[in-house]
Formats: structure tokens, C-alpha cells, sequence
DNA sequence: TATTTTCATAAATAATTCATTATGCTGAAT
DNA sequence: ATTCAGCATAATGAATTATTTATGAAAATA
């Protein structure tokens, strides 16, 4: 780029082409009539071609002047075009979100999704239902703008806030031997079968640190790859399953599974908001953010899972 | 307008962004790595907003950001764009030319054009045949590039180059009775009647002042608005005109009208080829005066009709 | 001819910009 | 834990730019 043509030059260089006269061009925009002079000559010795040519005492544009007037103005109507789309960007109208949300999550930020976007009906959600492992793979790419999770990831370096309970309970099919007793023992559990998620899934790292915790080993069954078809394992009665209560509401209440009373359970985890440390979090994605905090109703207190635990 | 956005911050900007690394764009631009961390963060001051996050040490792009370089790459093309207009003005190639004639030129002026032509295939040409009073009020306006006209006018500082001759001489139809005769006084014509054009016409003019010098009053007649109205109605035998010699070539050699031997004529004027004082000529004005100029065949000698003959 | 208008040029200076070096911090890799 | 790579910040100096005042020249005008 050899030609380093400013916007100052173009500005004033507009404005005496528009007036035809370097002397209104300097009233238009607060300067002395040689200070505009100068600027055109630059800009003329920058292309290196006559701008405007004097003739008895008006002032002409010539063919490369009026060329370079077309320009001057596309260049300065991009400019505010700049200044338009950035400020779009800005505030919250109109604003892009990209949320990702652990599949657990699912079952009620629908609900949240939607009073959300019922307040602000302007900003355009994309959401993405994944499972643990993948919504890390994103969050390293830089993807998302917020996740909504269970455990925010140890490996990565996010802000992460708790927004709502996630109890996880332990679930069997009506018929279970077990079904109304009380105050079942852990160790009741050794004997049983469990059918989870795979590797990876945040409740099935959770239920199988509570059973190493106080040693008990239960049997591991299928092993499933979404939580609805866990579920309906369960009810078919293929063994029993650690879930979060949120997801199993219907089917409680429906009698089509039951949750057994287990000692130590329900384990009491919380669902969290998170983002990588560092990201600058558009007005939109604050606002998302507040929202969910506050719908949440979990008092704040900023979990920072990483390394740098400053 | 209110931002400062300059070339050199868009070019680093994008160099970045291009990179995603403000020490490769450093190494590309040939800058430190601190020049260019500057020159970004001068960018995001001025649009307010920030256009990179850091995650881990990745460099990532904000949805601003992404907005910005679309924008900067506009910009930049823009900027190209101008370069390249501007540098096909300066070429001859394909390069606009906008030529007035005096009517009474016309007859050899489109062979001139069409040689030109033959040579300058890309220049494209437009060409007004007028009358020497709406000639000067278009060199007036700076409508033309070039004219080609007899005597250049007195009340416009224009730069005038003699290209060719012009006698001017007097046309009769061939049943006259002045006809063939030899040294035919100027006092002969007091009893002739004269066909002109209109007043501001160049040969008008020029007739009028022979007369005048020579204290010979002729009786005028019709007055006619076009030279080839005049030549018909001599033909006609409406009276006796005074003419550029080149314009009635044909009549001449066909016998239809013949040229009076009239003392103190031809007159011998010049054609010129003339441009108002302060125009810049484009090059390919520039190259169509040379042109003209060698081919009309006078030795050179600026003729500059000014007031300020200084 | 004298006056006014308008633009160009020159010199001076005020302001800003640009880039450098030096240094510190952070995250990742060894 | 140390080292390395990569960005930020600060202090500084050089270079450039923007702008002003003062003045001159040319053209229109009175």
C-alpha cells in the first residue's frame, strides 16, 4: 500500500469540491483558508494528479477531481457505516448469542430459553444441545458464548456461576424391591445395576466419585447415550440409574419411575453458567447472563474453576 | 465525524486478525510487537469496543472484531480502487476528451477526429459543433477540454496555438459579374450585397473589420444562421459571402460557386486550437493538442489572447 | 486604478503519531 | 518448578502532521 491517503484529506478535499472554494471549505470546517490548501495538496501529490484547476477565479474540479470526490464519499460513508455496525454490536438489540448447553441441562433451559427470549424479542439465540465432552471441545474453540453445564470443566480456564440446584438422585422402575423404603443404605447399592451415560457425562463422573467416596461398587450395566433413553431403560427395568432430579419430574409424578431414597442421596450439585476467562462478553451475553443468574435464584458466589485459582 | 480512524490502524488490524497473533502481523509489517499492540488498542479505543479477546493464549476475534475486518478489508480495497481510477485518468488510454468547434472548423475538424481516432483507438470523443457565442460560453462553464475555433476570444484568458490557415476569401455564384476578373478593388464591393451569419459569428466579425479598415461599406443582407445556409444562398445567387476557403473546397472545384479576386483578400487568418488558462490538461488532451498541432503544420508560436499579457 | 476576493506559499510551532526499548505478566510446555 | 512464547504497559525519542500567521499574486470589481 504505497499511497497513505487519510481521512482527514479526504474530508476536506469533500468539502472544497462540494463548495468549490477553499475559503468556505476552511469556514465549513473550522480552519484557515491555507491549512485546507495544504490538506488538497497532499492528497493531490498522494495521487499525484491535479484535483482541482483554477480558472480566472473559480474553482473546477477536474475529471480525476471528480473521481476522487465518488471516492472520498464511499470512503467516508464506510467509515460510518463502521461507526452504525459497531454500535449495533453494542447494545443488546439485535444481538447475536451462541449458547451451548450440556443435554442434562435440556430439560429446563427450554423454559428459561423462552421466558428469556419472550423479554427480549430481538436478539437471535442459537443453541446447541451437546453432550459434556463436546461443549468442551467448543468452549476451547471459542465457540459459545455462555454454556450452561453441570461441574464447569477442571482442564479449561472458565468463569463459572452456579444458578441453580441439581440434585441427583437415584431412580428404579416402580417394581423395584426397594421402592418406599427409607433410609436406604449406600451399600444396599453394590448388589444392584446401574445403566449410565458414557464416559465423560457429568453425572455419571459425579455418581461414580460418590461411590468410590465410601467404597461401594455397584455393577455397571448398558451404557446409554442419551438421558431419555437411560430413562426408559430404567422404567423397562434393565437396572437403576444416578439422574438429575430436573429431568425426571414427569415421570415421578407419573409413577412410571420412582426415586429411592439412598443415604448420601440426593447428591447435591449445581447447574452452572459459564464462559473461558477472557472473553468479552457482549451486552447481549451479560444480559443472557444476569437473566439466568437471577431466574436461577441461587445467591452468587463466583466459582472459579481453574488453575490459576489466584 | 467523529472517529479518527486511520489507514494504518485498519492495515495492522487486519494484519492480526488475519494471523491471530500480534507478533506474526509485527514480523509481517516489519514493526515491533508493542507497535502493533498500540496501533490495535488505538483502533478499539476509537470504535469503544474491544475487537480481540485472549483465551488461554490464543487470540480470537470478537464478534466486533469480525465485524471490523470485513470492514477494514473494504476499506482497504477502497483505497486501491482510488489508485487504480486515478492512475487510469492519468494514461491516455481510455481516456475521455470533450472537444467544442467553431461551426465554420467542422469541415476538416472530422477528418482530423478520424485520423486521430485511427491512432487513439481507446480515447473516447465527444464532439459539439456550435456557433463561436455558445462556444465561449462553454469555455466559460469549463465544459471542454479543447475548442477548435478561428480568432480566440478576447474576453476569456484562454492559451490559443495557431494550427492551420485560414484565408478567407470571397464566394460569388459563377454567373457574377465580378467573375473571372482580376485585382477586383475592395471599393467594388460598396455595391454588392453580403449573406452572414449571425453577430458573434468569427467571420462576421473578421469582415466586418477588413471593411471597416478600408472605409468600404457593402450593403448586408439576409443573415443566416449556419455556413452551409450561407453557401446555398449564394449558390443561389442571394448575394456574395466571405467564407473560410477550406469550407467550400467542393463548390469551388464543382463550379458552383467561384472565388472573387478581391483586393486585400484572403484574408489570411489562422485556425486555433485553445483551452482556458489554468486547465490542467489530461494526458490525453495533451496528446490530441500535439496532435493537432502537427498535423495542421504551422510553426509553433502561442498566440495567448489575455488581458494579462504579461 | 484601487480595492477586494481568493488561493498559494513560507515560516514557525504546536500537537500528535509512530515506533522503539525495557519490562512485567500469564499460560503452556518441559 | 522453570522456561518459553506471546501480549500488555510504560517511558522515551524521533518524525511527521496539522495548523497558524504573514505575505504574495492573480483576477474580478468598483
Amino acid at each position: 500500500m504505497a499511497l497513505h491517503i487519510t481521512m482527514r484529506q479526504l474530508q476536506v478535499f469533500e468539502s472544497v469540491a462540494r463548495h468549490l472554494s477553499f475559503t468556505r471549505a476552511a469556514e465549513e470546517l473550522h480552519l484557515t483558508q491555507p491549512a485546507v490548501s495544504m490538506q488538497v495538496k497532499q492528497l493531490e501529490s498522494m495521487v499525484d494528479i491535479a484535483l482541482f484547476e483554477q480558472l480566472g477565479k473559480k474553482v473546477h474540479l477536474t475529471e480525476a477531481g471528480r473521481t476522487m470526490v465518488k471516492h472520498s464519499r464511499k470512503m467516508m460513508a464506510q467509515l460510518n457505516e463502521i461507526e452504525k455496525d459497531i454500535n449495533g454490536l453494542r447494545g443488546v438489540d439485535g444481538g447475536q448469542l451462541k449458547i451451548c448447553i450440556a443435554s442434562t441441562v435440556n430439560y429446563f433451559a427450554t423454559r428459561l430459553l423462552s421466558r428469556f427470549c419472550d423479554v427480549y424479542k430481538s436478539v437471535g439465540i442459537s443453541l446447541d444441545v451437546i453432550n459434556r465432552e463436546e461443549l468442551i471441545k467448543r468452549l476451547e474453540a471459542n465457540q459459545p458464548d455462555l454454556v450452561l453445564m453441570g461441574q464447569p470443566p477442571e482442564e479449561l480456564d472458565v468463569v463459572a456461576k452456579a444458578f441453580m440446584e441439581n440434585p441427583l438422585i437415584i431412580i428404579a422402575n416402580p417394581q423395584h424391591k426397594l421402592c418406599g423404603k427409607k433410609n436406604i443404605p449406600l451399600s444396599a447399592m453394590a448388589n444392584e445395576v446401574f445403566v449410565m451415560r458414557e464416559p465423560g457425562s457429568g453425572t455419571r463422573t459425579a455418581m461414580k466419585r460418590v461411590f468410590r467416596q465410601y467404597e461401594v461398587e455397584p455393577k455397571f450395566g448398558v451404557q446409554l447415550s442419551s438421558n431419555e433413553t437411560v430413562k426408559q431403560s430404567v422404567e423397562a427395568g434393565l437396572g437403576l440409574a444416578v439422574v438429575s432430579a430436573h429431568t425426571v419430574d414427569l415421570e415421578l409424578n407419573a409413577g412410571r419411575l420412582v426415586s429411592l431414597e439412598v443415604e448420601h442421596f440426593p447428591i447435591m450439585r449445581k447447574w452452572f453458567v459459564a464462559y473461558r476467562r477472557g472473553k468479552k462478553l457482549s451486552a447481549t451475553a451479560q444480559i443472557f447472563l444476569d437473566f439466568v443468574l437471577s431466574e436461577g435464584g441461587i445467591q452468587q458466589e463466583s466459582h472459579n474453576r481453574s488453575k490459576a485459582t489466584k
